[in-house]
This record gives structure tokens, C-alpha cells and sequence, in this order.
RNA sequence: GGGCCUGUAGCUCAGCUGGUUAGAGCGCACCCCUGAUAAGGGUGAGGUCACAGGUUCGAAUCCUGUCAGGCCCA
């Protein structure tokens, strides 16, 4: 060709190209979401977008969701970010299939964490000794109003950062775990449980501080190396024969010794013999029967040797052996209380369900080890964690003659009685040893508990706690538990994943008893009385009065106000003096003021019609947590479970599989990734892990995440770009350029992508309904890069650009993209709400500021319309033969661009009759397109002979020189006029 | 130590009640397009399904054990 015909060719290409309709678009290709999405939410704000999306929906159709409450507490982690996310989803969802899905977040506001925080902080600012000095109620009061104000910053923080995320939730009205009417709530459900005969009251072993005479939480201790003494001693058992036998041997063989043998144990608190009670053994252990010096002592046949050397003994004779389980119930003699403790002066709390006749015999406790010691260990229920649970799974008293400030009571001999437990340790010392009952004793030091604020060490001392009965006899909470997790129950409670039941129920077959009662400040008071006499006043009616006070004035008023006016509301039938009452200090555990939620948010705000409530989603972790502790009382009060459906999600760990922690340094902040990624990126990778595992995080996942965000915001704002210059109809209507989906061909690549879609969107929906996000990921960014990006779009690019802006052809293109990007806006709003609003808003031409149009305002839709040709999926599966034979071609270096390519194809079975040649061209790219019915294979034909068109670089056989000079097919010829 | 769960290509994951050459996506390599362009498209390589036993005609799939990891207990 020669300069001038090339610069002809050149000119003409140039005027050509702006008779084209390219592309053209407001939506751009970078996001910038850490910028626009904060825009978003300041639109949906001012739109009361949480409020007017549930009045979209009718009331009637509910779906009931309940926010298990995080505790008020430091920054947002990646567990807010998978959990909160989560829920979006779930109230996002059942809003677009128009449920009406209330969400009102809630906070854990009491609690340890908080209290210990705010008097560190006290402690720092040296505000703590004033406070200190204050009576009881008013220390409690200081305590509490800095705690308050700690828990409501953290509340407020986390709303911020909550909503950053994007979620929909009624945060105007929040129910948090300290508000008034919270509290009385949760002392209804008390009320309810006291009226069943599910609460009483028992001892248990507590860490104790002497020095402050209070119960301490392990929170509230710290470890000090301290001096004690170490001591060995015998116990001598009270038949020897049987212990003989028990190791084999015939007391009547002469070879068998006559004197009794002992059981030999250690202790390093030497002031808790007095409350021994059991000595214990592991039936799996190989016991030794020893002559040592002369002395026969029954000791662990392991640790025969150190002991025996520890001791210095002279000579060692181990006569027999044998296994643990062979030495049970066997008796034996307290070293200086021969009678046993005169129990007729401990509390009945001490006494409930035990048998005393059943103490000083061996007894099997799977935490004996071969460590340290002697292999038996002395036991004192009232004195240790252990101890505690061997005595209650044995009958025995929780026998405790230690009082508040550390010395003995009554009950254990005279030469201790009122003696502190620190001095009791050498004097029962010494006793032992002239007694000939201490085998060897040395002094050592320790690891040690001691109190946080004094410094001074710990006791255990069992003091009395308030509990809710879960094995009473005619209601049992864990019979009842079972029943409604029972798999073969067809109302049962559904675990999504399923395996949670069998965790859920394995965790209630060991659950013992609840112990309510905690000694802080930061809590809800329990509600009870003391007499002058010693007895307590708690029943149904006190305890609803009290709910009736805190409602009107906050629980504060447990420490502000006394006994008459805490109890106004109640009728005092008996006569009660109440000016005489000694209010109670505990304040309950913070699981149950959360496990009453369902009663204190859910039946509260909805006067009983959202329970039981449709889904609980937290993570695994609650199984023991929350969903247990929410289940027992609620079964207790309504005789049912509080929840239908339990989802549980797994935890975040690092991308080897490794918990995250600080100081391990591999956690990633959320505050970070959202200012890094934005918002709509975090929740994209939320939706696509597998939950029901644990989830390796990595800033890399967040990575790809964006990658795929941005694949199918691109494939939008294609879609967006190619509807410029096209109006939408009206719902109902046929005022736009739409035309009817009903209306278009089968054959057409129209019908063939709407209905693509609707089998698209049956499938994301389903996901949805089950929870399975991540399937839903899956099938959007498939259907948005394989459907549309890969096959779609490439195949109308050529019409959209060249046919006539208004041809039919073109507009029902248009149609299809209109309604996909409406489709897809809308399918993809539960996870990424700015991106679809984004898209559903840019679609309408709704200006940036106009708080109208919203996609959250709208739901799914149903289906498109369209009606596809039968033969449409084999054609789509059959093209990949012929995209195949194309690449062979191209491969071998004969055809380079496509459109310099026709295929010609066999079609044996007449698939393709119905389907537009032109149609099948675009789907292959190709110029041209062939249906052979003799052909045996796919045919390549080569057309780089024939012209091309100037304007679409078509070779479709109708290319020739028009009047303005220029090569043009005829469609081309047609659309820019010339003939 | 106990209960529940997990371990499949370099990475993230699908693989239902056991049945033909184990599937995606990302990443990687190569190629095309340059009228979606800090975009778009195509092709390809990659796995003794944690390890060791067992059941079976046949196991990634069922059973036992070991190792590694997670949650909850002790």
C-alpha cells in the first residue's frame, strides 16, 4: 500500500472509531474504598438505612436474630471482624429475600477484666488508697462508677469500629449487660430459677485472701516464691488386715507382720491436715507395701526409692505390690483427730448431700501423679480445687474450720483452735513428729499465690457460693439439656456445623453444678438478705421486687440505698423487720447476666413473640459458653431452649495453622486491614473461608481477596460502561429502551445469560439459606468471570460497539446488562454493601449525594424472565471444542487475531439449527461462522485474503468499498449511513 | 491427660452415603488482544490425598494407631 492510501486508511480509521459506541463510564476502576466508603455510611446514616430497611419488609414475615454480646474491651480483633461479619451476612440475606431481620447488637458490660483494668488504673493514679478507706458500700459504689464509665468508652469505641465494618445493626439502641432494665431482666430469670428450686446455696473451695478477707479470682493473684514446710506423714489404717489382703497377703501367715501399716502422704500445707478428710490414690498405680526402719507404710512403688532416700531411712524392704483400685475405700485414722471433726458446728451449706460417715478412707482420683510426693494424696475438700471436687463426687463435707481472717474455729482440737493456719503449720508440725506420725519434713521454697493488692499469700478456704442445681432430682437442667439436643427429637435444637451437638452435649455430661456468686464489685448484686440470726431471705417475690427496684434506679442502688427501700415492691407477708436485714456482697457470675439475654433483649423487646429465637452464631468456644449458659436457665424459666439454630465458626490463626497472639507477634489488626484494603475487601475474604474450621489469616489472603474484588468490580463496570447512553423502563412500564426479557429470542446470546444468571442466583440464594458463604463467593465470582467477563462480554463487545446505538439488537443487549448489573448489584449487597450500592446507584444515575435508591432497600430477584433454548448449555459445552481447534491453529502460528479466522463446524445432531450464525461468530470471536452438516471435524478457515472492515476489523464476506471510500461490512456500512 | 474438630497441587479450598486417568480459584510459565487498557482473553505445568497399619474386588472417602494444629476442659 502507498503512503497516501495508508494515510487515508488512517483517517478514515480515526473518524470511524468515533462513530463507534465505546464504553463510557462514571464507575471507576479503582474503588478507593478507604475513601468512598465512609461516604456510604454517612448516606445510609442520614437515610436511617437500618430503620427503613426493616420497615420494607412486612412485620409479619420475621426472621429472629440475637447478638451474643463481646465483651466491652480493648479494640476490635479479627474474631469481631469473621463473627460480626458473619452475622451481616446472615441479616443482610434474609433482608434481600424481604424478611424483616432486627439485629440489636449487645455488650458484656460487667465482669473481672474490666474491674482489674480500672484498678490498675486507680492504682497508677494513686486513687486507690482513698477509696480504700471508705466503707464497704461506698468503696463498691467508687469502684463501680469508674467501671461504668471504663465499659461505656469501650462501647462506644467498638461501635465505631463495628460500623466501619459496614454492619447493619440498630446501634442507636443497644442492649448492654448494665442498662436498668438489663439488669431486672436478668433477676426475673433468677426470680424464675429460685421459684423452681433451682438455686441454693453450698460451700467451695475459693482462693482466699486472708489478709483482705475476700475471694479472689486467678485474675486477682500473683505468684511469689515463698519458704514452707514440706512435710511426709503416716496415716495409720484403721484395719490392717485388710490392707494385707488388699496387697495379697494372708494375715494369718506368720510370715505377714502384726503391727498396722500406714498410708504415707505429703503435703506442703501442713495447717489443712486438720481438714483432711480422704486420702487419694490413682487406680492405674503400682503401689509398694515397705518396711521402712522397721515401720510398714503403704507408698507409690516409684517413688519408693526417693522418698525412702529423702528420708535417709536405713533400711528399705518392699514385702508386696499392687494396683491402685485394690486399696480403695480402704480406712485409716486421722494422725491426731482419732474421732473425726465435730461436724455439728460447720454450716449446712458444709453439709448438703454428704454422708460423714463416709470420710478417712482412699479414694480414686485420676489427678494423682508420680511427680511429687508419695503417690497418695492427702485430701481436704475445703481446702483445695481438687479436694474440693473428690469431696463432692464422694459425699464428703466440704469441711472448712478455717474462719474469714485465717484462724481455726471450734471444731478441730483445742490446742489449734484460734490459732492463724501460718503458725498451725509448725505446731502440727511438731505434734506430728513427737507423735511419731511425721515420717521426714524439710523446708523449701515455692511458687506461691499471693493476693495482687496486699502482697500477702492465699489460702484455698471453702466459703459459701450460691449455685443453680443442674442434677435436681425431678426437673434435672441437664436432663432437660439433652432432651432438646436430642438428635432423634424432631423439634431438637440444629447445630450448623452438626458436630457441634455431640461438643455441645459431651460438655454437658461433665458439667457440674453452676456456681452463680462471685466476691467484686463490677457485677449484678445477688439479691440477698441476712437476718440478725443468720438467715437468708431470698425467695421468688423478694427477688422480683428487687428486679422491679433496679428497673426504676440501676443496680447501684443495691450499694446506695438500704433494705426497706430496695424492698418497696415487696408485700413482707410475714412481717419482716426489715431495718434488721444485712444485705448480701456477692454479685453473679457475668455468664449468667449474658446467658439471660434471651429473657432481657429478646422476650423484652418483642413482649415474648421472638422466642425462641430463630439463630445464635458465635464462635465454637461457646459451646461451653454462651449457648450452654443461655440454654440451662432458659430451660429452667420457659422449659424450652432459647434458640432453634446454633452456627458456630472457628477461630483465626496464622497461616501455619498457629494461634495468634501478641506476643507471638503473628496477629494482624483490624483497624490496619480495613485502612489498607477497605471494608468491602475484608468482609469479601470473611465470606469466602470455610468458617466451620479454624481460619489461617494472612495479610497475603487479604491480598488475593482484593485481586478478586476487583475482577468483578471491573466485570460491572464494564457492563455499567456499555449502558451510557441507555434508559431504563419503570417498574411496569415500557417507557426506557428495555426490551421485554419474555420477548427475546431462545437462540439469542440474551436469553441464553439471563437464564445463566437465574440458575446463578437459585444457587447463591440456597447458599445463602444455608449459611454456606462461601459457596456463594464461588458462584458469583465464577458466574462474573467465566459467564460474563470470559463468554458474555466478550461476544457482544462487537454489537455494543458497532451496531447502531438504537438497533434492536444493541438494546437488547443493553437490557441484559442492565438487568445483570442490577441483578448481580443486588445478589452481591449482603457482602459487599458499598461496591453494590455503588454499582445499583451508578446504574440508575442517582446522584452522589441522593440518599434515594438504595440497594439494601430491595431484594433478590426472582427470576429475569427469559426463556433460554434447551439446546443452549450443550452449545456452550460444545464451543469449547471449537475454541480448542482455534488454538491449535493459533498455536502453529497460521492465524494470530481471531477475526482473521471463520470456523466452519460439523453438527451431527442438529443442535444447532434455530441459533444465529452471527450469534456464534461473537461466541468464538471469529468474522465468521458455518454450520457444514458433512464436515467430520471443526474446520480453521483462514480470511486474512479477504477484506476487512475498517470499522469492527470484521471479515464477515460482506466487507466491500463504500461511497465514502472506506471498506465497511455491510452492518457497519449501515450504522454510520453510507451506502 | 480427656472431649470435639482439622491435615487433599506452592497457597486457599471442592470432593455426597467407598467405584472409571483426584477437581476449582489464586499464583506460576507461555501466548493473544491493545476499541474493558495500572484492564481483557487463551493454553499449560503442578498432587504416592500428613504418616503407618487394617477392612474391601476396590479407600482421599470406613476402622486403628502415630505425628502436627485448633477450641473447650482437666
Amino acid at each position: 500500500m502507498s503512503d497516501t492510501a495508508q494515510a487515508a486508511q488512517d483517517d478514515r480509521a480515526k473518524k470511524y472509531k468515533k462513530t463507534l459506541n465505546l464504553p463510557k463510564t462514571a464507575f471507576p476502576m479503582k474503588a478507593n474504598l478507604v475513601q468512598n466508603e465512609p461516604a456510604s455510611q454517612k448516606r445510609w446514616k442520614k437515610a436511617s438505612l437500618y430503620l427503613a430497611a426493616q420497615e420494607a419488609r412486612p412485620e409479619a414475615n420475621r426472621f429472629v436474630f440475637h447478638d451474643g454480646p463481646p465483651y466491652a474491651n480493648g479494640n476490635i480483633h479479627l474474631g469481631h471482624l469473621l463473627n460480626k461479619c458473619l452475622k451481616d451476612f446472615v441479616v443482610r440475606t434474609k433482608l434481600m429475600e424481604g424478611r424483616r431481620c432486627p439485629f440489636i447488637p449487645g455488650w458484656d458490660c460487667h465482669g473481672l477484666p474490666i474491674e482489674h483494668r480500672v484498678m490498675q488504673e486507680l492504682s497508677e493514679s494513686g486513687k486507690l488508697e482513698k477509696i480504700a478507706s471508705l466503707d464497704d458500700d461506698n468503696r463498691r459504689m467508687a469502684v463501680r462508677r469508674e467501671c461504668q464509665k471504663y465499659a461505656s468508652k469501650h462501647v462506644k469505641q467498638h461501635v465505631t469500629q463495628m460500623e466501619r465494618l459496614l454492619t447493619l445493626a440498630d446501634y442507636d439502641h443497644p442492649y448492654l449487660t448494665m442498662q436498668p432494665a438489663y439488669e431486672g431482666a436478668v433477676l426475673e430469670v433468677f426470680a424464675g430459677l429460685v421459684e423452681k428450686g433451682l438455686v441454693y446455696r453450698q460451700l467451695k473451695a475459693v482462693h482466699w485472701s486472708v489478709d483482705n478477707e475476700t475471694a479472689l479470682a486467678d485474675a486477682e493473684l500473683e505468684y511469689y516464691d515463698r519458704e514452707d514446710i514440706s512435710v511426709y506423714v503416716d496415716f495409720v489404717a484403721q484395719d490392717g488386715e485388710a490392707v494385707y489382703r488388699a496387697f495379697g497377703l494372708d494375715p494369718e501367715d506368720d510370715d505377714t507382720p502384726a503391727q498396722s501399716p500406714c498410708f504415707m502422704i505429703w503435703t506442703t500445707t501442713p495447717w489443712t491436715l486438720p481438714a483432711n478428710l480422704a486420702i487419694c490414690v490413682n487406680e492405674k498405680f503400682t503401689y509398694a507395701l515397705v518396711r521402712v526402719d522397721g515401720n510398714i507404710t503403704v507408698l507409690a512403688e516409684a517413688l519408693v526409692e526417693k522418698v525412702t532416700k529423702a528420708g535417709k531411712s536405713e533400711s528399705v524392704e518392699v514385702l508386696a505390690t499392687t494396683t491402685g483400685d485394690k486399696l480403695l475405700n480402704l480406712r485409716y485414722r486421722h494422725a491426731f483427730i482419732p474421732e473425726g471433726p465435730d461436724f455439728s458446728t460447720q454450716p449446712d451449706a458444709a453439709m448438703r448431700g454428704a454422708d460423714p460417715s463416709g470420710i478417712y478412707r482412699v479414694l480414686a482420683a485420676d489427678y494423682v501423679t508420680l511427680e511429687d510426693g508419695t503417690g497418695l494424696v492427702h485430701t481436704a475438700p475445703g481446702h483445695g480445687a481438687d479436694d474440693y471436687m473428690t469431696g463432692l463426687k464422694n459425699k464428703l463435707p466440704i469441711y472448712c474450720p478455717v474462719t474469714e481472717n485465717g484462724t481455726y474455729d471450734t471444731s478441730v482440737p483445742e490446742f489449734l483452735q484460734g490459732m492463724k493456719v501460718w503458725d498451725a503449720n509448725e505446731e502440727i508440725t511438731e505434734l506430728l513428729r513427737t507423735d511419731g506420725a511425721l515420717f521426714y519434713d524439710h523446708r523449701f521454697m515455692h511458687s506461691y499465690p499471693h493476693d495482687w493488692r496486699g502482697k500477702t499469700p492465699v489460702i484455698f478456704r471453702a466459703t459459701e457460693q450460691w449455685f443453680i442445681e443442674v442434677d435436681n432430682k425431678d426437673l434435672s437442667l441437664r436432663d432437660k439439656a439433652f432432651e432438646a439436643t436430642d438428635p432423634t427429637n424432631s423439634d431438637s435444637v440444629k447445630f450448623v456445623p452438626e458436630w457441634g451437638r455431640n461438643r455441645m452435649r459431651g460438655m454437658l455430661e461433665t458439667r457440674p453444678d453452676w456456681c452463680i456468686s462471685r466476691q467484686r464489685a463490677w457485677g449484678l448484686p445477688i439479691p440477698a438478705f441476712y437476718t440478725p440470726e443468720g438467715e437468708t431471705l431470698l425467695n421468688e417475690q423478694t427477688v422480683k421486687a428487687i428486679a422491679t427496684r433496679f428497673r426504676e434506679v440501676g443496680s447501684d442502688a443495691w450499694f446506695t440505698e438500704d433494705a426497706p427501700t430496695l424492698l418497696q415492691h415487696w408485700t413482707n407477708p410475714d412481717n419482716v423487720d426489715l431495718t434488721s436485714l444485712k444485705k448480701g456482697m456477692d454479685i453473679f457470675d457475668v455468664w449468667f447476666e449474658s446467658g439471660s439475654s434471651w429473657n432481657a433483649v429478646m422476650r423484652e423487646r418483642s413482649e415474648g413473640a421472638d422466642y425462641p429465637v430463630d439463630l445464635y452464631l458465635e464462635g465454637s468456644d461457646q459451646h461451653r459458653g454462651w449457648f450452654q449458659l443461655s440454654m440451662l436457665p432458659a430451660l429452667g424459666v420457659t422449659g424450652r431452649p432459647p434458640f432453634k439454630t446454633l452456627l458456630t465458626h472457628g477461630f483465626c490463626v496464622d497461616k501455619e495453622g498457629k494461634k495468634m497472639s501478641k506476643s507471638v507477634g503473628n496477629t494482624l489488626e483490624v483497624d490496619m486491614l480495613i485502612e489498607k484494603f477497605g471494608a468491602d475487601v475484608c468482609r469479601w475474604w470473611v465470606a469466602s473461608v470455610n468458617y466451620e474450621n479454624d481460619i489461617k489469616t494472612d495479610l497475603a489472603f487479604f491480598e488475593t481477596s482484593g485481586e478478586s474484588y476487583r475482577k468483578i468490580r471491573n466485570t460491572i463496570r464494564f457492563m455499567l460502561s456499555n449502558l451510557s447512553d441507555f434508559t431504563a423502563s419503570s417498574p411496569g412500564c415500557d417507557d426506557g429502551m428495555c426490551v421485554a426479557p419474555e420477548s427475546m429470542p431462545p437462540a439469542s446470546l440474551e436469553a441464553w445469560v439471563l437464564s445463566a444468571f437465574d440458575e446463578m442466583s437459585k444457587k447463591v440464594r440456597t447458599a445463602y439459606e444455608t449459611y454456606q458463604f462461601n459457596k456463594a463467593t464461588t458462584l458469583l465470582y465464577n458466574f462474573c468471570n467465566d459467564t460474563l467477563s470470559a463468554t458474555y462480554l466478550g461476544a457482544v463487545k462487537d454489537r455494543l460497539y458497532c451496531d447502531a446505538p438504537d438497533s434492536e439488537r444493541r438494546r437488547r443487549t443493553q437490557t441484559a446488562l442492565w438487568d445483570l448489573t442490577d441483578g448481580l448489584a443486588r445478589l452481591l449487597a449482603p457482602i459487599m454493601p458499598h461496591t453494590a450500592d455503588e454499582a445499583f446507584r451508578t446504574l440508575r444515575n442517582v446522584d452522589a449525594k441522593d440518599p434515594a435508591h438504595c440497594v439494601h432497600l430491595s431484594t433478590f430477584i426472582d427470576t429475569m424472565g427469559a426463556k433460554a433454548h434447551d439446546a443452549w448449555p450443550a452449545v456452550i459445552k460444545v464451543r469449547d471444542t471449537w475454541l480448542r481447534a482455534l488454538e491449535d491453529v493459533r498455536a502453529k502460528g497460521d492465524i494470530e487475531n481471531p477475526l482473521d479466522a471463520g470456523l466452519v463446524v460439523p453438527d451431527p445432531e442438529g443442535l444447532l439449527s434455530g441459533f444465529d450464525a452471527a450469534d456464534l461468530a461473537d461466541l468464538c470471536s471469529v468474522s465468521r461462522f458455518r454450520v457444514d452438516p458433512g464436515a467430520s471435524a471443526v474446520v480453521v478457515e483462514e480470511l486474512s485474503g479477504e477484506p476487512r472492515c475498517e470499522r469492527s476489523w470484521k471479515r464477515d464476506g460482506t466487507v466491500s468499498q463504500r461511497a465514502d471510500g472506506g471498506m465497511l461490512s455491510d452492518r457497519d456500512a449501515q450504522a454510520v449511513g453510507v451506502v
